[in-house]
DNA sequence: ATGTATGCAAAACATTTGCACCTGG
DNA sequence: CCAGGTGCAAATGTTTTGCATACAT
């Protein structure tokens, strides 16, 4: 049934592809990394090299299935494409990803990129900050650490 | 006289770390890669290895003189601290960056984080389009490659 | 002098690729 | 059956690290 996705994109189905899939669409996490796909893999004793991740993944992003991102840490993670554009908010300190849109910052960008003479392609935009989530470490109560703003 | 920014920084005034300094702030390009500046010092006959580029950058980023951004490619360019916060757009094809600044963009963020929760601590935003630079490939101007439209 | 910074080479990482074998349609 | 996909291992490109030496203060 999950082949659907799969064929509609083009892309013949097999198993490596049906399991990346599902884990994408599995979990708490809507982003992850390929170590975390491959990672998950071995958990549910799927012999599935991080080789093959890699490879579905890139093909995935080239159907559209899934966009990858770079967080600031500059390794990849990888989210499901469902449907509508948003951008992201990252806690520095938990490391939680949360997901938002806001209409008046996307029709800023458009007129920016006319402004300056681009066409656009892709944007990204990630929002850094600290969560005030208990059980997120980095706010020690009433002794929060400064934040350092650029 | 240039080792003020150094001292400043809480950093010993070294040879690599005047000439890193010098190299970040000179040339068009307000962006570039540890490769970019090594070579640059090569060029310069200066003998310093690349290591100590990487390990100097990071020290300045610790200290605050620069900023160390990774685009979509996930190679980091590091980009020299001067003043105001800005984001940036960088064109697909050719490579070349812009910055800008929206106030309009950057009161959103902040009423975002707000409703979500968040103190931000900092962000980026980058827009990726296509110029249309004469001489920037990927729009039939004299001898271009195909863009390829991601 | 002396502790720190540097250069070089090797390691560590994330990601990609070559090739023989396996699988889906 | 056959094109294409996959696993493994080796290659790649970037960034980091260990160690002996050189340098700033």
């Amino acid at each position: 049934m999950e082949g659907k996705d799969l064929r509609k994109a083009g892309l013949k189905v097999t198993l490596p592809r049906l399991k990346i899939l599902e884990i994408l669409e599995t979990g708490g996490t809507r982003h992850k990394s390929a170590e975390d796909i491959y990672k998950a893999l071995l958990g549910s004793n799927e012999d599935i090299g991080l080789a093959t991740v890699y490879r579905v993944l890139t093909q995935f992003e080239a159907a559209g299935l899934v966009t990858r991102h770079h967080f600031e840490n500059g390794m990849a993670v990888f989210e499901l494409n469902e449907g509508a554009h948003h951008d992201h908010i990252v806690c520095v300190d938990c490391g939680r990803v949360e997901e938002f849109v806001d209409n008046g910052i996307e029709e800023r960008q458009q007129r920016i990129a006319e402004e300056l003479g681009y066409e656009i392609s892709d944007h990204a935009l990630v929002i850094y900050g600290h969560c005030r989530r208990p059980g997120c470490p980095g706010h020690g109560g009433g002794a929060g650490k400064p934040s350092v703003q650029s």
